[in-house]
DNA sequence: CTATCCTCGCTTTTT
DNA sequence: GCGAGGATAG
């Protein structure tokens, strides 16, 4: 082996991987085994000891974030080697990111207008909406959400309307008409979705052998990170591409295949030996990131998973602390835990942040109890995922106002601005444009202006569609002279679309305007990169391709909520596993099938080895769903977990959970014996209520009844079994 | 056109 | 139980 200064500080494994010969390379990665340190590390390499030169290399992610990542860190290991364009001779990008720029440089041999736009999942499902009332489809008996998904689902797999057989399935022969029809509507106002994007330029290659075969020459070396998430059409993409002369560099790890339910396919990481035989394969199972007790947690859990290309992580780091268990009574008393030992936690040591702690949960519903928790006591949080940045109402209707200002046929943009803010352009209009529209087979702009042209609408309409036709084409003269920032304010401004919200009333006015004036900022601090295109173009293009999340409140020091899903590839000193029950986690509509609930064992196996030093597992033993109470059995994640790594939490402070269950009973009750905490005179705290004073004594058992003098509300009988008392 | 009521749905999410 | 979006009345 090659020693170069570039593999001295890496383990052996991570050294093979990052030495292999020039050829395909599988790399099973486990979590925090240094993954991306090799991949970059391999780009070096190759172009260290392989001569392989930057524009070369193209890395495929899935995140614009990892991608950012990568640059970085490729930035700083070779910065000086990369010549002066820097990192951005090399292609590091999304799938969709690359896929997208391939489309724009051959947006003729793809069929493509030259300004197509890239359509994001709100404007399709709203596309599929407008296609439904020209289908006149009956929209309860097959959901247009689920003619989004099909169509997705039919792209994802490389299919086409033609490729699809419906045979006498109804519903089947339903999807094919709206997927056509939407395809038509797609090519009539140059709009691609994210699926288009792979499958156009999969076609593209595959129809255009020169092409083809011009990307196949120049790309030496391709690395794909977090391989077990690509679906079909990426792996067919990835496949065509490489050919059979390229060095493909896939980095994946079977445990951690969370995406399974929009796409993925994991045994693509088996086909891969396969197909790009021979592929050397190596594993990496050393961890840096977690205690040993947390590691052995993980394996135990995800050892019950079958066909698992297998591994086994380890550590030669300490053994640690053990995993806490705590068991709430109803998820309020869970969420209290969680303050609290958040709290204790900053308060042992006052080195530690906010930002090393990390609550995590199965779905975003779990958020707001958890919320409410915090901003009782006064602890600063930060939720991720949520509503990303780009896809709030009023950011929406800003890049709609651009992006009619840069392409008139953008139909979709049309339809959410042209009355927006409300300037008396109504439904019906708006309909008899759209008939127009039809009937011409021309985009509602031009025929909003050939009907203005041929006097249709009445005199009032007609003055408000001028009005409009007039600000659009009055913005562009304007934006064509200014720089992105300036016209985007300007835009904002001329359209009106500030005062409607400054004119909203509540706190929600005053936070969207602070949104499009973040938008304003974004719009300034943005470099074009690409000379081909405008500015606003380019802009445009990648609010599209990216979530712009981390946008308000970056900096502050808060604790870091977020579902399960989107903790993967993050790490933290304290991690909290909240809702650990049967329905929730494994989630219920995961039960049925064997694959799905192997994907939650592995969406568990991704939460557990977040944690660094600390693993805290929370489950109520009553939680409300959708406004029903149930009484949810523990997770079978944590039996899964060996004893004696665990700590059983008791509860000190609040009302002691029911004393027994009837376990051998189906349907478990709680049952209320003593609540030894609770006495005359002692202070409570009701959370609808607030706080009082218990007065009274009635009753044992399930039927103890407690008189409580509320300090705002005055005097109550409460039943103890229902009212969710806490000891102040 | 706007305000309000009502119904619906409800796992995970990137691009 | 809660929030979003659609339908309906004003």
């Amino acid at each position: 082996m090659t020693e170069s200064p570039l593999v001295k500080d890496l383990n052996s494994a991570q050294r093979e991987a990052v030495a292999a010969p020039l050829g395909n390379q599988l790399v099973l990665a486990g979590a925090g085994s240094g993954k991306t340190r090799v991949l970059v590390h391999r780009i070096a390499w190759l172009m260290e000891q392989q001569s392989v030169s930057p524009h070369q290399v193209m890395a495929v992610t899935f995140t614009n974030k990892a991608a950012r990542e990568m640059r970085e860190r490729l930035t700083h290991l070779i910065g000086d080697r990369l010549g002066p364009r820097g990192v951005h001779s090399m292609w590091v990008g999304t799938f969709h990111g690359i896929a997208h720029r391939l489309l724009k440089a051959h947006w003729q041999e793809a069929g493509l207008s030259q300004n197509f736009q890239i359509m994001d999942s709100d404007d399709q499902l709203r596309l599929i909406k407008r296609i439904y009332q020209t289908l006149a489809l009956d929209d309860s008996r097959w959901p247009v959400k689920q003619a989004q998904w099909y169509i997705n689902n039919q792209k994802d797999e490389g299919l086409r309307p033609a490729h699809i057989d419906p045979g006498h399935d109804p519903f089947a022969q339903t999807m094919k008409l709206v997927y056509e029809a939407y395809e038509e509507a797609c090519e009539n106002a140059g709009l691609v979705d994210f699926a288009e994007l792979l499958l156009r330029s999969h076609e593209l290659w595959l129809k255009n052998k020169s092409l083809l075969d011009h990307y196949q020459r120049r790309f030496v070396a391709i690395l794909v990170d977090e391989f077990q998430d690509t679906n079909s059409v990426q792996y067919a993409w990835l496949r065509v591409l490489a050919g059979h002369a390229c060095a493909v560099t896939a980095v994946g790890d079977d445990d951690q295949s969370i995406y399974g339910w929009r796409g993925a396919k994991i045994e693509n990481i088996q086909q891969f030996e396969n197909d790009f035989a021979p592929v050397g394969v190596t594993r990496l199972e050393q961890n840096y990131r977690s205690t040993s007790t947390i590691l052995s947690a993980a394996n135990a859990v995800i050892e019950n998973n079958f066909g698992r290309l297998g591994k086994n992580l380890w550590t030669d780091g300490g053994e640690g602390e053990h995993i806490d268990l705590f068991a709430g009574f109803n998820e309020q008393d869970e969420a209290r835990y969680i303050v609290e030992r958040v709290q204790d936690y900053l308060r042992e040591d006052g080195s530690r942040a906010r930002t090393d702690c990390a609550v995590l949960y199965r779905s975003n519903a779990q958020s707001r109890i958890l919320e409410e928790a915090f901003l009782r006591e006064n602890v600063p949080y930060r939720i991720y995922g949520g509503q990303r940045f780009y896809d709030r109402l009023e950011i929406k209707n800003a890049l709609a106002y651009l992006r009619l200002i840069s392409s008139r046929q953008d139909d979709a943009a049309l339809e959410r601005v042209i009355n927006t803010p409300t300037r008396g352009i109504g439904a019906k209009t708006i309909e008899s444009i759209r008939i127009f529209a039809r009937d011409q087979g021309c985009s509602l702009y031009a025929a909003m202006q050939a009907a203005l042209r041929n006097k249709v609408f009445s005199a009032r309409a007609a003055g408000a569609l001028n009005g409009f036709v007039a600000l659009i084409d009055e913005l562009e003269e304007n934006v064509a002279q200014l720089t992105l920032g300036e016209a985007a304010e300007l835009v904002l401004e001329k359209s009106g679309l500030v005062e409607f919200h400054r004119k909203e009333k509540g706190e929600k006015g005053q936070a969207r305007v602070e949104n499009l004036e973040e938008l304003v900022n974004a719009c300034r601090l943005f470099e074009p990169q690409d000379e081909e295109v405008t500015p606003l173009q380019e802009f445009l293009a990648n609010a599209a391709l990216d979530a712009g999340d981390g946008q308000a409140d970056e900096f502050e020091d808060a604790v870091q909520m977020m579902t399960l899903h989107s903790a993967k590839g993050l790490e933290f000193p304290l991690v909290f596993l909240a809702g650990m029950e049967e329905n929730l986690f494994p989630h219920k509509m995961s039960l049925d099938e064997p694959g799905r609930l192997e994907e939650e064992r592995r969406l568990c196996y991704v939460g557990i080895t977040r944690a660094m030093d600390k693993l805290v597992i929370s489950y109520a033993e009553s939680r409300r769903m959708h406004g029903n109470e149930n009484f949810n059995a523990v997770s079978r994640f944590i039996r899964e977990i060996p004893q004696n790594l665990v700590r059983e939490v008791r509860i000190q402070s609040t009302v002691s959970r029911p004393a027994s269950y009837s376990s051998s009973s189906a349907t478990r009750q709680t049952e209320v014996d003593d609540f030894p905490d609770l006495k005359l005179g002692q202070s409570v705290l009701h959370p609808v209520f607030g706080e009082g004073t218990i007065t009274q004594f009635e009753g044992r058992g399930a039927g103890a009844k407690v008189y409580v003098n509320f300090m705002r509300e005055g005097g109550k009988w409460l039943a103890l079994q229902y009212a969710k008392l806490e000891v102040v």
